[in-house]
DNA sequence: CATTGAATGCTAAAAATTTAACATTTAGAC
DNA sequence: GTCTAAATGTTAAATTTTTAGCATTCAATG
């Protein structure tokens, strides 16, 4: 969740394995929210983000769609099913019109074992995710609200691929659920970052208004 | 860090492959607490656990260790450094008399390219690891407090490898730095769960006298 | 078996966070 | 331009959690 953790596997593989990759998958285009998979669907495969993004979340008990990760071109989805026999594990739909390769397992299998780089493409991917993961789970324990929420916001804007000028789309109350805080505290503190001139509040966006400064913040910890 | 995707490295391995794994690299004896590697270390290679355990942590600003994790045998440490170029995230030291089976970069990489099981083998381990961590943020952000401490204490008890009376080595301390809340709020939990009957408090340990009924209080969510 | 450091037990005040409202603003649809 | 649903803004009370103590219990050591 880092994003300097965060090399898409494309960027990891050679041209000739990527050019591989797409001839045994086949693209799919989606439109703007349009559904990609649903949780817990057991179709096996790979899926590879040609272009668009792709949003991913679980729809809380009241039928909430709730956004907890977002993936931009070039980085793939559903390794669990190949690897570790595992379902879908988030819902998953497009963001913007968005064209994922899907490779089958039979077909990513023998590509896989017939082409040795692809192994080491994918331990590069997974022990980048896993280790951004464990630094994830040590701020949500380290980290004060106000130096979690810096992070975060660094972490969706480095994920995006969004324009150049700073603005995040992201709502609070999304912001409040990846981090596991209510709206309330959230809001708070958005408003005295606000304030003190680090971002600026949007109707379902923020803008990094002096990035550099906000970086400073991350570093404050709970005391131990 | 479920236990239930936690599949040591070595059961994932074939009998052919695990004795080159072993015949490549060079097993160290160590005493209990004895130092396997500092945080920040350099040096390169795969470490295995052939027999004892292994705790990994932190040290705090004032000096203190900080008990962030456990492995026993069969699992590995260490991959970051070959598939990712980090250095070792965490301190590890040996639990009891431990012997690390030690493959360096050069002898694991001829390996792992003459040997395509390998990889498949790393691959299941990492993307365990992985969604194991995803998890555990999950629970940090979704769990009562309660459900939170409940399922840390299956998660050590699954991770340990101890002996089958359910007694759980762990200062409260360190299960409070594991789930990032202050001793007070963890004793106060743990002192309810003892009344209650569900464990029994001890002298660095706590043992689980209802595993079934205490199992049934992981489930516990916060509103949404 | 006395000592000692480490761990747990306990407390109350302070601080942080949530809850449950309701008000206001925003962006898009008509 | 109006309307509307969605998002943010704003409260205050209730609750949870931390902080900062100090007391007590435990287990290992000599």
């Amino acid at each position: 969740m880092d994003s300097s953790l965060n090399q898409p596997l494309l960027s990891l593989l050679s041209d000739g394995l990527r050019r591989k990759l797409v001839a045994a998958g086949q693209t799919k285009r989606f439109d703007d929210g349009q559904t990609i998979h649903t949780q817990g669907s057991r179709r096996l495969g790979l899926s590879v983000i040609m272009s668009g993004r792709v949003r991913f979340g679980v729809f809380s008990e009241n039928g909430d769609f709730i956004h907890t990760g977002l993936l931009n071109k070039g980085h793939c989805f559903g390794e669990a099913t190949l690897f570790a026999d595992m379902p879908r594990a988030y819902h998953a739909d497009a963001v913007g019109e968005t064209i994922i390769l899907g490779v089958g397992k039979k077909q990513f299998d023998t590509l896989f074992d017939d082409n040795p780089g692809f192994a080491r493409a994918f331990l590069g991917a997974l022990t980048n995710r896993l280790y951004a993961a464990l630094d994830f789970a040590d701020d949500l324990r380290r980290l004060t609200l106000e130096a979690r929420i810096a992070k975060q916001l660094f972490r969706i804007a480095g994920m995006g691929g969004f324009s150049g000028d700073g603005i995040i789309p992201i709502r609070q109350t999304d912001l409040a659920y990846a981090l596991g805080m209510s709206r309330v505290s959230i809001g708070k503190v958005l408003e005295a970052l606000q304030r003190r001139g680090f971002i600026e509040l949007g109707y379902g966006e923020i803008k990094i208004t002096d990035p550099a400064r906000l970086k400073t913040l991350i570093a404050a910890h709970k005391s131990v």
